[in-house]
DNA sequence: TCCATATTTGAACGCTGTTCATTTCCGATC
DNA sequence: GATCGGAAATGAACAGCGTTCAAATATGGA
């Protein structure tokens, strides 16, 4: 009768449900892609059936949001840990090439998990924690390149987005063009120098 | 019984039909996007059968394949148009400007189109005529930012491949997360500078 | 124990791409 | 003009998809 008290008394909901779809559901996403992630599928796999499965994510979507999500935690989570290895005195454009390397590495070795985010075109708006993870890894990116996020010089953040761009642009050639590795990393690295150069020239010339 | 007789005698099969399904493919792709593209919904708008279009195309994915190639031959001649809108002493970087702000004008004015070359992922190989479309596109791009095809520099083609790769993304950004019009050429315009000024400079510094 | 409610279930719906036995068509031959 | 044979068109059928929801089940509280 009492919701409240209802709510505090049941056990949590779906909670162990939820737990084994989501990892079924990524097993599948890294093992096969997106494509071969299906409701029907899930169900078998974590024993429960499909409607189980629509009570808790509503919609498949939902479930695919959860798998992109802790697919950008996780590139959040290496993005830290390539920020951390970077030694005191490196400057801008090394860290930057740095974080773009490691994202072309996390590309390559989670081809499936990072298409995935990008083949995923939901119908309804999106899902408010994965704009947060998606902003957070931004502010990391913005910290390391020594960018005060609440600057005056919302030109210097704009450059850094348009890089972030061309970057993103460079690896999903990588990705699907099959570019060799080693020509891929050079040409991530120096599309950072450009930028990084290209900009700093500009701002010289008065261009900015 | 005279095949090759048959052959010349016989007026050319699924002609119309290929025609028709080919336009009432386009308009469903260009109005409502390739996820309205339905091998019934092609058959009912051209009045033939489902089984017809299975024998023209052999898969959806050769009807697909078929708009993404007239994308192509449209981008290839936006190119063309602009390259010869371009005055005579126009330099490499206000060419390449030009054309990249072009692919991001086509991009936005034929947002569907666009979008549908980049979502559809075929199951079996690249159909060959796409491949001759993208090179032939790729070749004008090359012989407009004045670079010898055949030149033994293969460092300015493949920094060049960069930064169509690196344009291609901020397009990408620019189309589904809506940067705002104005803000998005100048995107395009900047990274376009960034990277020839920073390519020219890395020589300059013996990098390259 | 019994009830009310929260949870799970899976058959069913309408859709998809694709197949293929059948029918329909049409040019060549007599 | 009749007949024939192969090419072309057909659409019901199949397996699969996301999704729904009435019915079955499980469970905490009295």
């Amino acid at each position: 009768m009492n919701a409240e008290k209802n709510a505090r008394t049941r056990r949590k909901p779906h909670a162990e449900q939820r737990k084994a779809a989501l990892e079924a559901a990524e097993l599948i996403v890294v093992e096969e892609g997106l494509s071969a992630l299906t409701a029907r599928r899930v169900a078998t796999e974590t024993g429960c059936s499909v409607g189980t499965l629509y009570n808790i994510f509503g919609h498949l979507d939902g479930l695919i949001g959860e798998v992109n999500l802790s697919t950008f935690r996780q590139m959040a989570e290496e993005a830290s840990r390539t920020i951390r290895a970077l030694p005191e005195e490196a400057g801008r454009e090394e860290r930057l090439a740095a974080l773009a390397r490691m994202y072309l590495t996390y590309a390559r070795t989670h081809r499936n998990r990072w298409t995935a985010v990008f083949e995923h075109r939901p119908q309804g708006p999106v899902d408010q924690r994965i704009q947060n993870a998606e902003q957070l890894l931004f502010a990391r990116i913005i910290a390391a390149a020594g960018i005060d996020p609440t600057s005056a010089n919302q030109a210097e953040a704009d450059s850094l987005r348009m890089l972030l761009a061309a970057i993103h642009g460079v690896v999903t050639f990588a990705i699907n063009r099959t570019i060799p590795p080693a020509d891929a990393e050079r040409y991530v690295t120096l599309i950072v120098q450009a930028g990084v150069r290209g900009y700093r020239e500009m701002v010289e010339e008065g261009l900015l």
